[in-house]
DNA sequence: ACAACTGTTATAGAAATACTAGAACAGTTC
DNA sequence: GAACTGTTCTAGTATTTCTATAACAGTTGT
């Protein structure tokens, strides 16, 4: 299980690897059971604080992606199902924007807005 | 010619504005030569500061979807289109996420992290 | 029982970003 | 030339992000 994380983005790094974690849940790399690597792990393997990563963690968990036990770890909910129906149609889309020259944020904040 | 803004969001406003123009254009209520509301404007009806209009300007510029001028304002160019072309498969992909039970933020997440 | 692992909570501070504020400047339009 | 436009500058405040350290409490495996 690999979070990608890109210190030159602007986005927050926290936020980065919540969606790295969505991302392998919604293209079935991690599925309902799985554990995420432990959030002191990750911290150390990415060069960031404990708690930037737990709060990424603790971002999936509002979202009900992981359950969250101290001793557990956070394992992959059924509510990565829905994610998973979308990830095709999520790549259609994505791969259509990037032939029309779209940048991954314009996207990403075309479909946040259209959604409201 | 609207632009909404939630100031409880926890997203900049700049990026609200920017993000409000760009659903806008791929709706198609804003055609190439469209001019949009002054900064000055903006911000007098948003109650928000002309920088942070300018910001979300400036922004849509660098993304080659406004040309701006002293004097003249903010023009909407030809690069519309893409998001024109865009409009119907993210309006569908939209409702499909909120029948899944998914949140704007997550999905744009997700389509980020797809498209990078 | 015990050791080694988990997330949880608390406090603190540094650094970067977002937002506001006011002023002056320089093109465009009518 | 008056009234509008974005541009640039300086400055300060508030919020967010990230780091740092420490202790706490539940879980797992030996």
């Amino acid at each position: 299980m690999l979070i990608r994380v890109d210190p030159a983005s602007d986005v927050p790094i926290f936020a980065q690897v919540a969606a790295s974690v969505r991302a392998d849940a919604a293209a079935g790399r991690l599925r309902p059971g799985d554990r995420l690597p432990s959030a002191r792990e990750v911290a150390g393997s990415l060069e960031v604080n404990l708690h930037t990563v737990l709060r990424a963690y603790q971002e999936l968990r509002d979202e009900g992606l992981v359950d969250m036990r101290r001793g557990r770890g956070a394992v992959v909910t059924d509510a990565v199902a829905p994610l998973a129906q979308l990830h095709d149609d999520v790549v259609a889309l994505t791969e259509r924007a990037r032939a029309l020259g779209l940048s991954p944020d314009t996207l990403a904040s075309l479909v946040k807005e259209t959604f409201r």
